[in-house]
DNA sequence: GATCATATCGCGAGGCGTCGCAATAGCGAC
DNA sequence: GTCGCTATTGCGACGCCTCGCGATATGATC
């Protein structure tokens, strides 16, 4: 075998936050093992809202040891290190949000079933006038709000 | 413990909405059984909110034979007719409002584990933002809101 | 390459919530 | 009071999620 490849720093391809995990674990005196790789490798082909059945499943598909308590407990983690956040759909059931990088909030319609996003600006709307009145400061990402959609509601 | 009183028919005490669940039952053709007698009479105990297990467990304290899935239908029914209303803790566990009277949504702080209400008027405004700017009627009770409050927050 | 401390794994059990099914029992009709 | 329709119950099984425990294997050190 000939040695590995070191990725040049001067390599044009985009860096993903996902190269650089199996240091950043070691870094903190935790290991590189390989159920974590396989989670990686099912992170990496996903965006956006995963259940986390879906990524069980994935992982069994690709390892068949895959057990489902290795795979939340190294979510736990991968949340530590910001790569991931759960959530509740509005069922209650968990979700992650992939590299989480702007703050939405997350709509259910209970009449057609259809999820909604609320984005940033309207967001910022909620966000200021708990923060004002209350002192509350929300993380409006981390439930599903449930109501009706306009084409749902008259 | 509050010891068991006949009600009698000429007392003029405030009539209760639990009162007459007996008649809109079978008012619709459902049936008045002894599994949900007992689950008004635990219900009646309570105000504001209570997680379903804790309903569960005192329903079996009292009768003993209480199923869990005889309340969650029990409890679905009562939802049906306006006596209580679900929704669903920071968590995702289920919780249920007694006798949903006004519109107020409810914090969670992660810090510190204390639960908050959002007033009325404050909901009306995030109400009225997702309104306006999605056309979106969302039902700020049925999610726990999570996020960090004054104290924790700084 | 061998050793060792310990982080991590897989397993099993348990609580929560849902559902289908066969047996039971409300309750309206007679 | 009895009958019969069918709503409801209890059971059992399943999926989701968490946790404790003994066994394993990572990776630092030599």
């Amino acid at each position: 075998m000939p040695h590995e490849q070191i990725e040049a720093s001067a390599g044009p391809a985009a860096a993903s936050p996902w190269d650089d995990v199996a240091v950043r674990l070691r870094a903190g005196g935790l290991r590189w093992t390989p159920q974590r790789r396989t989670l990686i490798e099912v992170l990496r082909e996903h965006e956006g809202h995963v259940t986390a059945s879906e990524l069980i499943a994935r992982c069994k598909e690709l390892d068949g040891t895959t057990t489902p308590s290795t795979v939340y407990r190294a979510l736990d983690l991968l949340e530590e290190l910001g790569l991931v956040k759960h959530g509740h759909g509005h069922d209650g059931r968990e979700e992650y949000h992939i590299l989480p990088q702007q703050v939405h909030g997350h709509l259910y319609c209970v009449g057609c079933g259809s999820t909604w996003e609320i984005r940033p600006e309207t967001a910022a709307v909620i966000v200021d006038a708990l923060a004002s009145q209350l002192g509350f400061a929300v993380d409006l990402s981390h439930v599903t709000i449930s109501g009706l959609c306009a084409g749902c509601h008259d």
